[in-house]
DNA sequence: CTTGAACTAGATAGAACGTTCTAGTTAATT
DNA sequence: AATTAACTAGAACGTTCTATCTAGTTCAAG
């Protein structure tokens, strides 16, 4: 039976936003399905009770990891250079948004992650599959890292890093430490390269200040 | 006038824990009350909201990052080392609660740094005075990290990986990514400190596995 | 001993919440 | 045109929640 209406993705979309901008418990089914311009009769014909919709809606998180975040960049070929791309998406949802969104899985993942065992589960898988993806870029760049690193523990490490950094620039309302976080992972990969080539690439130590970026600067540059 | 009795400190803590626990707003007043063992009429004597309670949860945390997290150890006098005992402090904290128990800062502001400015005022300043007790051990390893480094962005870097590391290993039930994070910056202060001096500290890139540990071990054991 | 502020007890109020229910309307299928 | 499943509308329900209210008890100070 083919769909009629677009009602379940508004009602998705919108809880989707409403949950990232301000978590899952302050945002009532009344202000959801206002604002997806619907009633509970639509509502509860879609989603039998709320926590199913949040399971939808991480569901649909999980996709958009795989069709936006990660999508693969035909115009970036550098491996390393897709890796700060990801970031710096991060970084562009945080200035676009005054801060006032979190990290799609972060916001979720830290109100939920005890109460509601599905959710938290749906959580795990998204988490390792993102970590999946970012490993696949450093699996990319082949001798640019050292053949001894372990690749999926450096995945994890830029996963720690994104959300933290996100969790600290959200409530400082600034992207200074979203930067200073980025650039410190930045400065980590270039000093791993050192070590592992004989060109040695230059390395700022000193704190950057960001500037709007196009696409496809040099991974270095910040 | 002297305090009568220790009813708003159990208020206190026990709101604490269960805030860090399952959240704030799956933490109802009746659930405080009831395992503090008193009733709304002290309850509302000593907090006239819930948000009141909640911020003056936030001031007790202030005080116990001071008092227990870095309080000074006299027994580690490397800085280096004292700066893994704080993150090794967190993961204490993770596996000794079975993963249920959030990062005291990091739980509070992913809910409420959106929904409740006071609170997100205050975590700020947290975020920032953790920060600076970080800077202040990067600064005391002197020149055995590079003069030029930028010693607050390494610290608020550091920050943003244990806060991401404390919620990937909550939602994926597991020490592993925590340590792989850890494990990272470890090989990252090693980098940083080759690079300053001569003689090259030798550093593991190969997935650690981290075992229950003493506490003055080198800082570059795992 | 009296007074009064600090504190406690617990019933109850009043709003907000997620959910249910009945009565529809819509549109594809036969 | 009739049938039927998909979907919508919105009032109403029952629960849970934070907060209030009244009536206390306790205890240090005068």
């Amino acid at each position: 039976m083919a769909r009629r209406t677009n009602t379940r993705e508004r009602l998705l979309t919108t809880a989707a936003e409403l949950f990232r901008r301000q978590g899952y418990a302050q945002t009532g089914v009344n202000e959801i399905m206002q604002q997806a311009k619907t009633t509970s009769g639509s509502f509860y014909h879609f989603f039998p009770t709320k926590e199913d919709l949040v399971l939808a809606v991480v569901d649909h998180i999980g996709e958009s990891l795989d069709t936006e975040v990660f999508a693969t960049d035909p115009e970036t070929t550098d491996p390393l250079n897709r890796v700060f791309n990801v970031l710096e998406s991060y970084r562009r949802h945080l200035v676009e948004n005054d801060f006032a969104l979190g990290s799609p899985l972060g916001t979720l993942a830290a109100e939920l992650s005890q109460s509601h065992p599905q959710v938290r589960e749906r959580l795990a898988t998204l988490f390792a599959g993102w970590a999946q993806h970012m490993h696949d870029m450093l699996e990319d760049a082949g001798d640019r890292l050292p053949a001894d690193l372990d690749r999926s523990a450096l995945a994890e490490f830029i996963l720690s890093t994104v959300e933290g950094a996100v969790l600290q620039a959200r409530v400082r309302r600034s992207p200074a430490p979203f930067d200073a976080s980025i650039a410190a992972l930045r400065s980590h990969l270039a000093l791993l390269a050192v070590g592992s080539r004989s060109a040695a690439p230059r390395v700022s130590q000193s704190r950057p200040t960001p500037q709007p970026r196009t696409q496809n600067v040099d991974w270095r540059a910040w």
